[in-house]
DNA sequence: TTGATTAGTTAGGTATACCTAACAAAGGAG
DNA sequence: CTCCTTTGTTAGGTATACCTAACTAATCAA
């Protein structure tokens, strides 16, 4: 089993060459906040299990079942990107929590989560929706609601 | 900072001590599924901070700045565990799931969290709308939608 | 009250993941 | 082409959190 944080790395180098067509050690630590021993150390076990092709002082890239493995991560991030984004969560904390979040979910939370998303927003009145949460947020209360509403909401 | 998996070890003492009134290491040990050895190594930790009392041999006890922060967690335990409820995860998978997401997430993150669900949980079409996911799981699509139930949600 | 069982501790070891300091390689500018 | 800067590595150290094996304390039953 791989650890949350090889994870991280393989995500970070996925990123990092979609952005700029290579990953450096020093990209990685950047992206990752971590001094660069720390990635030396974590790219020599990854290739070990033989999920980045390393060659000391050159660039790192993804084998087939690194990249595969980072794309599913992305996935996950995205997929808790959006859930955060619709709760409202500051984009600067849900950058951090998303990544939090991506991680040792059961497989079955993370796609039910996906699956939630897509059911919300699929219906007809999700930006009215979001702005009903919105307010409630900030009220504490559905203000928006009248006797016309709880007879419409009864039937949805 | 109080690590993870010393929040995890603060809120099993809380929970067993809810139960039956005092928490023994073994009791802490087969909660969190650690070795004894684990658990004394953690409560001489624990004890240090002045987060439980702790003699040896002895059970153990939260002081009370220990039970405000096992408290807290509990706390944010059981809306994650509402959250996944919602969202159709099996109570096995909930449970460690629950876990793993209680512990790092913003404060923000963790507040929003439980303002969605209340959101969720004051509609009046709740229940109802609770079964059109679970069909939506089941089948990928609205079934029960018709002319009628669109009308009507474009007034919601 | 003693001796077996249960519970807990201590010692020592492992793995992950990070760090700093010191050294080595690569690559560009003169 | 050599020197300097940037980049990366190695060595050695820290902290968390777990483990097993061996030992000790506590408790209950005969």
């Amino acid at each position: 089993m791989l650890s949350r944080k090889a994870e991280d790395y393989l995500e970070a180098i996925y990123n990092i060459t979609e952005k700029k067509g290579y990953a450096r050690i020093k990209d990685i630590a950047s992206e990752l906040q971590v001094k660069p021993p720390s990635v030396s150390e974590m790219m020599d076990r990854l290739a070990e299990k033989d999920l980045v092709e390393y060659e000391k002082y050159s660039a790192v890239n993804l084998t087939e079942k690194g990249r595969k493995i980072a794309s599913a991560v992305k996935t996950r991030h995205d997929t808790f990107t959006t859930l955060l984004e619709i709760i409202l969560i500051p984009e600067e904390i849900a950058k951090k929590d998303a990544c939090e979040l991506e991680h040792h979910l059961h497989p079955i939370t993370v796609e039910q989560f996906s699956k939630f998303i897509k059911f919300l927003k699929k219906a007809p009145m999700y930006p009215k929706w979001l702005n009903h949460f919105k307010e409630y947020c900030e009220t504490g209360t559905y203000s928006l609601r009248n006797k016309e509403d709880e007879r419409e909401e009864l039937h949805y």
